[in-house]
DNA sequence: CGAACGTTTGAGATGACTCAAGCGTTGTGG
DNA sequence: CCACAACGCTTGAGTCATCTCAAACGTTCG
């Protein structure tokens, strides 16, 4: 049982650790939970006691706003630890929220501190995986600070798809699974929902992609890239 | 001279740290140096040996753009690490930019590594000292995606006003010292450089704030936290 | 079957941008 | 010491991107 766990979840960005790191890691979890969709699993304010690890499905992490709907600045894929800075912080300043049932690996924080004391080279690759966090949110206050709607929306398009490609969500010719609605998106980018539904149009018209049904099926990768003018690095991807 | 750093450096968020941690992290640093502003720190892709405290100044973080001006994604000011992140992660995605004469304390990473194996509770801290930078980046996500110009612009001097007096830079009679351009404050707000000094004009005649010849004048500040409908606990101070 | 929700499209309003010009200050070289 | 160049600030006028409001449609789910 947990041996499967331990196996299913070396995926996406625990990939930064070895292998042998890994299984140090791994044995600081003892449980998978599963959460349904929309549940909230932490909410802004909260005292957090554990840390959990996306096996698959995708949360978002939601900052509210004093007027209107929370705002979306984070999601994390298959392989990203959800909240992970509740460890050392103890404390959220945001909601996390599910946005599809999700499993996920439960890291109690007594035992990520045990671990970390007899093993400091995971605990770097720890802080490593915060901080590769942490330059995704650079990326986004970046992309909606410089980027128009059309680069905006294409580079969040992009985002997604190279980290759920790395986390093993390959594209299949059904496309990508990306459970997000327009209003998510239109929620994430900082633009009006009916705006978004008019880029889409525009990336479909010009042959880039189509977003859909929970998936994002890709027709010109390269078209998609352009258009948002993606560079990869801010991802830390290793190879 | 090294324990005047040490006494000079113990402030802002490094106060964070207790006496005794602050004592031992301090050791790990044995050079002050000074830099000239507008000097580039560090650059995109830079393979990094140390990271800097700043101790006075103010320097930025930029996202190149691969059209127009780089993207200002971050300011940090004394009491923060600039590069911290460039220890786990050995590499940069973005430059880094005294935006004024900077005096900074040098840490190189081959000694912070060995004072993290000796002294794992410091390690913990300064873990958390770059997650409440990834906090603040959240925010800037937030800021530029959720706020429109007025309370975007307000949110943004809230925050400065917030960070620049906890790093013990006090409000005199005359202002706050804000070494930031117009052209700087609308690089950062993801806002023309005109609307900026127009929506600084409202924020003058509503009574709430000046800003001009490098001092952020607060005349209300509830006033301006109000119109930004601010709420710092992103900043995670403690108190 | 009906309610709720997400998508799609249109039309009009507006916030923010761009372009343009003038002004003040600072720094520099003749 | 002056002159000029560079830079940042300020304001105006017109344009454009994006938002808001509105309505219709399809799908899902209870």
């Amino acid at each position: 049982m947990e041996s499967r766990t331990a196996l299913r979840a070396h995926i996406g960005m625990t990939r930064r650790l070895s292998q042998s790191d890994w299984s140090i890691l791994s044995q600081a979890s003892h449980e998978v939970r599963t959460v349904r969709r929309d549940t909230v699993i932490s909410r802004r304010g909260d005292t957090l006691g554990e840390s959990i690890l996306i096996l698959s499905g995708m949360v978002g992490r939601y900052i509210p706003a004093t007027s209107g709907a929370p705002h979306l600045v984070a999601v994390e894929v298959p392989g990203d630890f959800a909240d992970l800075h509740a460890f050392p912080l103890k404390q959220l300043d945001h909601d996390v929220t599910a946005r599809t049932d999700v499993e996920a690996a439960i890291f109690p924080h007594e035992d990520l501190a045990e671990l970390i004391a007899r093993h400091p080279g995971v605990a770097r690759q720890l802080w490593a995986l915060t901080l590769v966090d942490a330059s995704i949110h650079r990326h986004w206050a970046f992309r909606n600070g410089a980027l128009r709607s059309l680069a905006r929306l294409a580079d969040l398009l992009c985002e997604l798809d190279t980290r759920l490609q790395y986390a093993g969500l390959r594209a299949s010719p059904k496309g990508l699974p990306v459970p997000l609605t327009q209003i998510d998106l239109a929620n994430a980018c900082g633009m009006s929902a009916e705006h978004v539904n008019r880029v889409l149009r525009d990336l479909r018209e010009d042959g880039c992609c189509t977003f859909g049904g929970g998936f994002l099926n890709i027709h010109d990768r390269q078209k998609l890239y352009a258009v948002a003018q993606f560079n990869p690095s801010y991802l830390y991807l290793p190879d």
